[in-house]
DNA sequence: AAAAAATATGACAGGTGTGTCATGTTTTTA
DNA sequence: TAAAAACATGACACACCTGTCATATTTTTT
């Protein structure tokens, strides 16, 4: 209790509490509207103006719940990283039992069936992974290297299991993991809203089948003669 | 010659007649100025006022040369492709001789080599490729196309060579070349920059290895039991 | 119900940018 | 050398954005 009473402190929190202490509705349209802003631009294109604008609230009180648009960046990207969580939760739980191979499939089914629920959170973060260095330090604050080190605890684990290749660069291979989650992302992204609407998202789950075959076997042809 | 004459139509060519009428060094410097603001900005946040402040002209000379920053920066981003192709004609003209593998490093190496002489223009083309596919499209007019074709091609020549595996989908390999290329040379460019300056370009042709080693044999262990 | 605290508002100053245009200046042509 | 063509210039109108602030309204506290 007393500890409650001092965490309201002279420092400000990110979002305001006066943020938090609105009606669920209006809180829900600022959020809604940002996200939009988000996904359909750059973060040096989106612009408070706009998001205000389809929020129905005054500029004035926008900067009662945040310092700049940047503070609401990083808070719509915190919440877009929790939704995300749910949906690899499972995967993440089953690390140590199953092989590599295997998480790392499901690993990429998981991120697509994010997508697919939730398309203008997945198109806001990868827009953010395409942003500057300072820009996305500035945003993510260190959750980059957090996703590089999870790849790397996966394949480091998968050496030990024994599914790895011990000669591969672990830091490399968890660059390329990475690089090439993001791809599928994307290619499911803009599959999804320019061609078929794809109502069951199992055919481009076999896209995904082809780019993990290479990523486990490699280009090169085996069984020679 | 009466071609030659035809050729000057009433269609205004896209930087203008005029531009190419001037002298030498006002050009260059208009063209320097636009390279080091698209190698520091994203597409939107390059701005006209910006260039012509830094080549020292009006900005009614500007408009006289180019219809916008689009033009621009299509002029520019070709003159850039022209410069990439001194580095890899060699290797493309050995094509059809060399193992695969050993294309797709030299490959590799040649784009280091381009992003280590001319840093500014690869930065300028990387950051372009992470624009949205709208930009890309005005922008690059169709060159990106090429480039996966270039690819495809390559692999395709690979498998009736015997040298990749035919089991692998040519436009997911494709695609996946294309990233990581960017990666590799995103990378180049950032370690170049802020770790210490490798003079010789040798050692992180190594991480290159290590990256080719992966796509060409893949994650996987082999040898088993 | 009066005072205090919390919340809301939009006008405003100031910044950056674009494309145009009337007006110069220089070069070429006749 | 006079007319025409080519080139250069920067002020201007308009657009869009940001962060602040005096003022108004609502809610909570006393």
């Amino acid at each position: 209790m007393t500890r409650l009473s001092h965490s309201r402190e002279r420092m400000e929190k990110v979002p305001t509490q006066t943020f938090f202490n609105l009606p669920e509705e209006k809180r829900e349209r600022i959020i809604r509207a940002a996200i939009d802003e988000f996904a359909d631009n750059s973060f040096h294109q989106a612009s408070i103006a706009k998001i205000i604008e389809q929020a129905g609230i005054s500029r004035g009180s926008f900067y009662q719940y945040f310092s700049d648009i940047k503070d609401l960046y990083k808070f719509i990207f915190e919440k877009s990283g929790q939704e995300k969580m749910v949906y690899i939760y499972d995967v993440v739980s089953k690390m140590n039992e199953l092989n590599t191979f295997v998480i790392m499939k499901e690993l990429y089914k998981a991120g697509i069936r994010f997508a697919n629920d939730h398309p203008k959170l997945a198109l806001l973060g990868n827009k953010l992974y395409k942003e500057d260095i300072s820009v996305r330090n500035e945003v993510m604050a260190g959750l980059e290297e957090k996703s590089y080190q999870f790849y790397e605890d996966l394949l480091q684990k998968g050496i030990e299991k024994g599914d790895v290749d011990p000669g591969v660069d672990i830091t490399i291979a968890s660059r390329l993991f990475l690089t090439m989650n993001l791809a599928v992302v994307e290619n499911f992204l803009t599959n999804s809203k320019h061609d078929h609407f794809l109502d069951d998202i199992e055919g481009y789950l076999q896209e995904v089948d082809k780019m993990l075959y290479i990523l486990e076997h490699g280009l090169k042809k085996k069984d020679y003669e």
